[in-house]
Order: structure tokens, then C-alpha cells, then sequence
DNA sequence: ATATATTCCTACTATTCAGATAGGAATATA
DNA sequence: TATATTCCTATCTGAATAGTAGGAATATAT
């Protein structure tokens, strides 16, 4: 229960492979060789890293990825929320009056509270406390 | 992100309504109904929750379910691990060396991490906390 | 005894989704 | 112009979830 996508660990260690290297870029086949992930696949992550900011790219020969900013500025949620969206045990928790029993959802509180506890251990670890230590 | 299934907003759903009629048994047909649960599929549902100690059963005419415990008793945990399992953001939480990467694995410190807290949030919670709160 | 109401057990179906692959277009460099 | 790369779109596959179906086991009431 509560399992973590493999896209998402993936992205974790594509993330801390590109920390090790500073400011040097890397090739997405590099990182996939490095971190034993599926070359296409790890593609469509490092797409999706872009897409939130983490990471930057160069096309074309001599090109790659390369961190977008500090690792120990970017928060493990922010990673978690790049590939898989965010946290929502439940569909209503953005939902507020959409609960399927209608009227009093008891159950809704403590769904949001869980997602805040999530969120709040995700957003205090860095991705430089995960990646060295 | 960290969808809760059906089956385990079910199991919660069904365990309210059976700590709302204290000792008396509700079989479930009645459950379901007053739920808006799959009557067959609600079967399966309350199987678990019974193989977990969390309910008890009659069979037979005017047999039923009913509660086995003060739902103050009943932390929303033992529903959870009822239904899904141990919560096990990945899989090697139980099995330290089993890391694909192999040696130091620095983010199954982090997982693990997050088990616990989702855990300790989970435990801290009862069922009537939640069905009545 | 017999009819009836229930839990309990096994198997099946349908739908969705994660994981992965394939092929090639766009783009930058040498 | 050849080459190395990111980027885009489509497709396949296996597993899991959600749900259905049928009936066996069991207890009660009449």
C-alpha cells in the first residue's frame, strides 16, 4: 500500500546522478547507464522534470541535462509532485463538496490531514539530504 | 499520488456504519445499502476486516456482522493494513539488502522515514474519531 | 424436516494504469 | 552534411483494481 511508481524512483536517482555532476550536463543515455533505468523511458521523466523547473536541457549534439538549481534547494516533494502529481489519497480533496456519500464526509478531514503530514516530511527533506546522506 | 482504493474507503464506510449500531449485527446486504456499496464485492471487503480481528460474523439466518472492538479501540492503521497490507512506499522497507542498486542505498532511509510518519499519523487516528469526528 | 436467510468460497470479466518500447521529427554542433 | 542529441506521439503488455456470478456451508424459524 501507498507504493511509490517506479517512474518516480527512477526520477529520484536521475535527479541525484545530475547533483553529483554540479554543473556539468549529462546525456539521458548516460544517466540511464549510470542508474540502470530504460533509456526511453527515463526520457519521458527528464521531460517531466523539465516541465516543473528541476532540471534543464540543451538539444542537439553535445547536448543534456543539467540541474536547473541547488540540490539542496529542491524539496523531495517537488520531485514527487513533478512525476506523479500531487499527493490526493482521496479525489475530494480537492473537491470540497464532491464527496460521493454527499452531505457530511467525515472521513475527508482526515484524508487532507494525511496528505498534509505527507507533504510536510516531503517538503523538509532536500534532495542533497537524499542523494549524500 | 497515494490513491487509497476503494476497497479501503469501503472497509472505513463499513466499519462506520457498524460502529453506529454498537452491538447489534447488520448483515451485509443492510451495509451495503445504507452505503452505496457493491453488495458481492462488499462480501469480500468484510472478510478481510474480519480475518484482521477487527469484526465479528454469524452465519445463518439473522446472522451478520458486528463490531469485535470499541471503535475507540480500532486505529485506522489496523483498517488500512486490514484491507491493503503493510503501508510500503517501496518494496525493499523489508528487505535491507535487496536494493537493486545494491550497496548504499541512501533513499530507502528516506522511504522508510515517510512509512513511519504516514504510520504514526494512521495510528493516532481511531475509528470513531473518524466516523464520528 | 424444510424453507429461508445469511456468510463464505471460488472463479471469472472488464477496465484501467504502470512500465516499457518504437520510430521518427526537431535541433544543435562539428 | 553527418551526427548526436532532445523531444514528440503512438503503441504494446502485464498486473492490479473493481466488480460480477454462482453456489456451498451453515444457522434459524416454522
Amino acid at each position: 500500500m501507498f507504493a511509490v511508481s517506479a517512474r518516480t524512483q527512477y526520477a529520484i536517482r536521475a535527479m541525484s546522478c545530475l547533483a553529483k555532476r554540479q554543473d556539468r550536463s549529462a546525456t539521458a543515455a548516460e544517466i540511464a547507464q549510470s542508474e540502470s533505468i530504460p533509456a526511453k523511458y527515463l526520457e519521458g521523466i527528464l521531460s517531466r522534470l523539465k516541465a516543473s523547473g528541476l532540471i534543464e536541457s540543451e538539444r542537439g549534439k553535445n547536448g543534456g541535462y543539467s540541474m536547473a538549481k541547488d540540490p539542496a534547494a529542491i524539496t523531495m516533494l517537488e520531485i514527487v509532485e513533478a512525476i506523479d502529481g500531487r499527493i490526493k489519497p482521496v479525489t475530494c480533496v480537492d473537491a470540497p463538496g464532491a464527496c460521493a456519500l454527499g452531505g457530511d464526509c467525515h472521513p475527508r478531514n482526515f484524508w487532507i490531514g494525511l496528505k498534509s503530514t505527507i507533504d510536510a516530511y516531503l517538503a523538509l527533506r532536500t534532495l542533497k539530504d537524499v542523494s549524500e546522506g
